[in-house]
Parts: C-alpha cells; structure tokens; sequence
DNA sequence: CGTGTGTGTTTAATTTAATGAACAGTTGAA
DNA sequence: TTCAACTGTTCATTAAATTAAACACACACG
C-alpha cells in the first residue's frame, strides 16, 4: 500500500489544504499527516477514514483510483491524443479513459464573464478544449489561464471557477458525466 | 467502519476458512483476525491488505460493498422478486441488481452429472433458477440441494460446484455477467 | 535587522495494533 | 470416558501507530 501517502498528499494539494489544515479538520495530528504521506507508516483504517472522510472521497473511490488521482489537470495543445481517422481530426484528452463516460457540449465565454466559484455540485467529470480567445481556469488551489488548442480535465467535486479577462469572446468544446446536469 | 469486522467474517466463513486458517495465508496472527473482526481494533491498512489478498478481494472491491458480500445466496421459490405483466411472469432472484449486469443462459444437467469443482476463473457473477428435476450445488462452504422453483445468486470466483444425484434430468435457467466466458 | 506566522519534518512519550501463548469449549474417534 | 485436534477467545508482551512538542526552514512585515 505504497501509493495511499501519495494518493492523500495529490487529494489535499488538489484542495489548497496544508498539513495541519487537514489534520485539523480530520481530528488527528500533522505530525500523522506528515508520516502518513512519505509511507513511514501505514494508518489504522480508522484514521485513512477520518482523513478521506474531511477530503470528501469515499473507502471506495480512493481505492479504485479514480480520475481524482490524476497528477495531470492541464494539457498543453501537443499533449492531447491523436485518436482521428480519415481525414477527420479527434484530438483525445487524457490517456485511458475507462470508467468515464462523458457528454460533450461546446460553450462561448464573453469578455469579462465569470461563473464564480463552483463548489461540490454532483459527483462527475468535467474536460473541455479552447477553440478560440483564452480563459483563466481555477481548479482547487491551481490556477491556469489557457488558450487556444489547451484542455482542462478534473473531477466536478474539486471547486472550480471559469473567468474570461480578455477582450475578445472564447470558445470551448468541453464535456461533463451525462447521468444528470 | 464498523461492518470491515463483519465483511471479513462474512468472506471467511464463505470459503470455509477457520480464523487460524486465514491468519496462516495472510501472515498475521490468529488472535488479530479475533479482534478484528468483533471490531475491538482497527487494522492498519496494511494488515487489512494482508487479509483481503488472501481473501482474493480488493480494496476496492472490498468497501464498495458488492455482491460478495451479500448474505442472501440461496433462495426459496416463494423469495423470488415478481416483476413480469401482461399476463407474462418474471421472477427476478435477488433485490436491487444495480451494478450487476447479467446475462441469462437455460442449461439442462443428466442424472449423475458433475462439474466437478469450479475455481477462480474469471471474476464475474452466476446465477440462476431451477425449473426441473434437483441439483446439489456447494459454493464456498456451503451446500445445497435446490429443486423447482428454488434459486441461487453468488460471485464465481468463490469455489462451485453443480451435480445432478438425483435420476431425472435437471433444467436450470440461469445467468453470468456478458463481458467475456 | 528582528519578529511573527506559515510550511513540512523530527523526536520522545503515549496509546493502540499486533503478537505469542495460554485458555475454555466442541467434535469425533479410540 | 479419554485423547487428540479443532474451534474462537483472553491476556501479557512486543511492535507500531499516534500524539504532543520541539525543530528547521521559508516568506512577509515593521
């Protein structure tokens, strides 16, 4: 069970929390925290609870690793995947993408709009490309502003928040879980 | 987490195992597996690991709570669920099949035959009904014998076995999950 | 320049998980 | 019965998880 220190140190990044923060708010101590993520010890599942429990990700999710694992949130335009044939162009994001349904849709940002900070909605997946203009993406404590041929991909629960600061309108392909909106 | 106790005695006594047993194959004491599972300790995630490779259970199979963990494995004509109209009559084995997709297959087994015992295959789910003739299946630890009308429904990766005893021929309707054979 | 507050890490003390060996109860065969 | 082999539980000891507090290092502010 090597990967569990890293897989909590990805989750509480992802969240902008610091040790203590966390500790704090699963009721056990940094120094825990601390050990627990260089896999200088292995918890009691009591304590992993405690601590996915104040991070919001279930016994289950954690284990089955999924897309909230991912190192990766942000592509550049040259590292999408070429999936395409005949002389049609499909510019896949992300690797493998078993266990993910998506349904894309394709949205337009004017100058200055902003949807505000967006927080644990519904359980699914959000991925998108610009098509044109730029927007600033900020995805738990990362902040990233991108532009035409870049692509974003995360998981909806991590609060998330779209702001056009250009001058000129921005286009974007992007898709989300399709159970429900 | 109180039911990891419970889970665990659950797979245990379904392979038949003693607690003396099962502390062998995972490498820990039979004293633990006590504690543990009257949940008088909680285990470290790496004892707990020890346990379930042992069990042939992931983690994350383990806390997602699937059919493995069922008690209910056999079931009396009159448990069957009722769910046909219009004069046509479906009757479902089992309460809530989500997650479970199935695929429905109609067998017939001779007097005296035998499939001899059936181990770690493919992880998949059986199940099926009896509609003529009796059959003795032991799966895990237990055994039945079940006649017209009577049912079953368990992971095929514990240890089965089908035998017809009886000297008239036996027909079964019954299901594995599509994927593969 | 300090000084305060933030970060993650380390150390020693304490609590708890895990062990090893006993215990009591059951089953089956001599 | 009596013995042997098994079951699950209890208890004292050992090993490890968890704590509390100190440590070392940044960075901002007066």
């Amino acid at each position: 069970m090597r990967e569990v220190g890293h897989r909590i140190k990805v989750l509480r990044k992802r969240l902008g929390l610091s040790q203590r923060e966390l500790a704090r708010r699963a009721g056990i101590t940094n120094a825990s925290i601390s050990l627990i993520e260089r896999s200088q010890m292995s918890p009691s599942v009591a304590s992993l609870k405690k601590v996915l429990d104040s991070l919001g990700v279930s016994m289950s999710e954690f284990f089955s690793g999924r897309a909230l694992f991912d190192d990766k949130i942000f592509f550049t335009a040259d590292e999408l995947t070429e999936i395409g044939e005949n002389g049609v162009s499909f510019r896949q994001v992300g690797q493998d993408l078993d266990g993910r349904a998506l349904q894309v849709l394709h949205e337009f940002y004017r100058p200055g709009s902003d949807t505000g900070e967006q927080l644990y909605t519904h359980t699914a997946e959000e991925s998108g490309v610009v098509v044109r203009g730029r927007i600033e993406i900020t995805v738990g404590a990362e902040t990233r502003e991108l532009g035409p041929g870049d692509a974003y991909y995360f998981d909806s629960r991590l609060p998330h928040r779209f702001r056009n600061r250009g001058d000129e309108e921005c286009e974007i392909v992007s898709a989300c879980t399709p159970p429900t909106f």
